[in-house]
DNA sequence: CCCCTTATCTGAACACTGTACAGATAATAT
DNA sequence: ATATTATCTGTACAGTGTTCAGATAAGGGG
């Protein structure tokens, strides 16, 4: 059926990753659990079958946006960090502040994406390719221990719960105030908190 | 249209509740965003429409079943906090322990109600009523903090971090674990970390 | 230059979903 | 027994994920 058509060609180029940044754009709107690939396609201005050449399905491509977000994430985090220099046990404390606080800021201005980071869409049924990118705001983490460690604000007895109590308690707190099960006037109390449980001298 | 139907009588009685647990059971199987009203009502033998008397849509009927999981829990924690009796110092902690414990239990036994629960459907858009349910399991945890504190377990400074600590620890690290991003051989090393953060002396 | 292979996208179809609404049915009260 | 009310049915509509045969364009070899 030859019927003159609007466009001239069939969008050639880029379509996995437009398919990527609009969904992440109505994931950002409406949340993940309303995505609609048929509404991804006609924003892109395609058919809703042409997804299926590069997603296998919905979730797939749910959880595709999702690993990019773990990036998203650890760009953001270190942006922030790269802000504080110095050698200092100041500067180190203040880095490890930042951390944290870049965590929450961005669930903050993000919920949405943020939910589906953490949804079961981006588990265990991933590529060890991705389970990479995931990693990179954990190692950040580390380096950020360790320089706590080396300027003795840490204790050796301390340090090997680090990553588990930092992460878990800014995640959680993240998560409960997200989902609006926790309130807290400043999170910089939450930070606070971190830093008396881990035994950091105020 | 007479038509001689299977059912005799229109299923009188208890459909809101019928409702609730049939969806609780599908939802335990296969996840929150898999769960259909239609299959529910069929499951049921009722039609498709009949659940909209009870529960203005979908989401409602999510967000039911949510807030009733969080008095299960409730429930599941106070049984087993109950099986440690005494008043000493060191049956303190061990509820103390027992009411992390079981968090992380009962979210291992079933991730997918524990997903529905914070995932978007029990947040601010409930009602006050409602709302008093979730924070039983709070009260608990408010209660063994101030156990710990009497056995001068916990120290001043660090008693008004006692719920947002724990809590978020607890939650954070179940949360992670639950959805692959953290590995942990045994929970008892959270609760340690727990511990260990609250100044509790081992 | 043309043809032909190959990747890319379309169109139509299927089985399903949530939801609305007019009406049938049963329980209850008078 | 009749009227009222709460409860449930049937049908319908718009939208969804997904499949698949075929149309379309791009790129390579003669």
């Amino acid at each position: 059926m030859t019927t003159a058509r609007a466009r001239t060609h069939y969008h050639h180029g880029d379509l996995e990753s437009a398919l990527i940044s609009t969904a992440r754009k109505l994931v950002r709107q409406d949340g993940a659990e309303h995505l609609s690939l048929r509404q991804v396609s006609q924003e892109i201005g395609v058919s809703p079958s042409a997804a299926y050449h590069y997603f296998p399905d919905r979730t797939s491509l749910l959880s595709g946006l999702g690993f990019s977000l773990f990036e998203e994430l650890a760009d953001f985090q270190e942006k922030e960090i790269s802000k504080i220099p110095g050698n200092s046990a100041r500067a180190a404390r203040e880095r490890f502040r930042a951390l944290g606080r870049t965590y929450f800021h961005w669930a903050r201005k993000e919920p949405h994406l943020f939910n589906l980071m953490f949804g079961d869409f981006c588990s265990l049924e991933k590529s060890p390719e991705n389970q990479r990118e995931e990693n990179r705001a954990f190692v950040n983490l580390t380096k950020c221990l360790d320089e706590l460690y080396e300027f003795d604000l840490i204790s050796e007895k301390m340090r090997p719960y680090g990553e588990l109590l930092s992460w878990s308690v800014v995640h959680g707190a993240t998560s409960l105030i997200i989902g609006g099960h926790l309130e807290v006037e400043d999170f910089e109390t939450t930070l606070d908190a971190v830093e008396l449980a881990l035994g950091i001298k105020s």
